[in-house]
DNA sequence: ACGAGGATGCTCT
DNA sequence: GAGCATCCTCGTG
C-alpha cells in the first residue's frame, strides 16, 4: 500500500461531551498495525455512548458513591484517548476509548466497523464469517478480526504507534447517522445512545439499521 | 428467519 | 454467588 491518507485523531478530538465523540467517530477510522506490520482498518459505523450517571456504566458506581476512580471502570476517568479494554461474558475482548477531561467518567464502545484494509488478515482471524461486511460488525467480532486484545487496556490511542483513530484526508464516503437505543443492557435501555450510520451493511445484529 | 442455550472468566456496575 | 456493553451452533418453521 502507498502512503496512506490519515490524520491522526488528537485528545482535543476525545476531550468533549461522550455523546458528541460518539456521534463524530462515525465515518472515523480505527487503525490497529499488528507485530508483523500488518494494517488493520476499519471504518467506524456504530457505536455507543457511555457516562458516569449512566446506570449501563461501567463507572456508575464510582459516580454515585462519588469515590476516587478505583478497580477496572477507574480507567473511564483518565486521560481522553485512552483505550479500556475489558472481557465480556468470559468470551470476548471489547474496545471502548476514554472521553470527557482527566476526571470525569465517559467512554465510547466501538460496536462494528465496516473492513478497509487487512481484510485477509481479518479472515484469517474469524474462519467462521463468511461475509466480508460482516467481518467486524459486533463488538467482540472486531477485537478478533482486528487482533486488538488485553494488551492495549490502558494506552493513549492519541500517540501509541500501533493502535489508534485518524481521519481520512482524502475522500470520505457520506453516511446518514441515527440514534438508537443500546443492545445488550438491562439498565438504560431508554438512552438513545446508540449511533449508527443507517444505511451501512457492516452494522451488528442481524437486523441491520432502524 | 429466528429463538434458545451454552461457553467462559472477571468484577462486584 | 450473581451478573454481565456477546457470539456461535443447532433446533424448529
Amino acid at each position: 500500500m502507498v502512503k496512506p491518507s490519515w490524520k491522526r485523531l488528537d485528545k482535543a478530538f476525545f476531550e468533549r461531551h461522550t455523546l458528541e465523540v460518539a456521534a463524530d467517530l462515525i465515518g472515523k477510522l480505527l487503525i490497529h498495525r499488528d507485530a508483523d506490520g500488518t494494517y488493520h482498518v476499519g471504518r467506524v459505523v456504530e457505536t455507543e455512548a457511555y457516562r458516569g450517571e449512566d446506570p449501563a456504566c461501567h463507572a456508575h458506581h464510582i459516580w454515585r458513591t462519588n469515590r476516587a476512580p478505583f478497580g477496572r471502570a477507574g480507567i473511564l476517568y483518565d486521560e481522553p484517548g485512552t483505550a479500556y479494554i475489558y472481557l465480556n461474558y468470559g468470551v470476548h475482548w471489547l474496545f471502548n476509548v476514554v472521553t470527557e477531561s482527566k476526571g470525569e467518567a465517559g467512554a465510547v464502545l466501538i460496536r462494528a466497523l465496516e473492513p478497509v484494509q487487512g481484510i485477509a488478515s481479518m479472515q484469517a482471524r474469524r474462519p467462521q464469517c463468511r461475509k466480508i461486511d460482516k467481518l467486524c460488525a459486533g463488538p467482540g467480532n472486531l477485537t478478533k478480526a482486528m487482533g486488538i486484545g488485553p494488551e492495549y487496556n490502558g494506552i493513549q490511542t492519541t500517540q501509541h504507534a500501533t493502535l489508534f483513530f485518524a481521519e481520512e484526508t482524502a475522500e470520505k464516503p457520506a453516511h446518514l447517522i441515527k440514534t438508537t437505543s443500546r443492545i445488550g443492557i438491562n439498565k438504560g435501555q431508554e438512552l438513545p445512545w446508540r449511533f449508527i450510520s443507517a444505511k451501512s451493511p457492516a452494522l451488528s445484529g442481524s437486523m441491520a439499521s432502524i
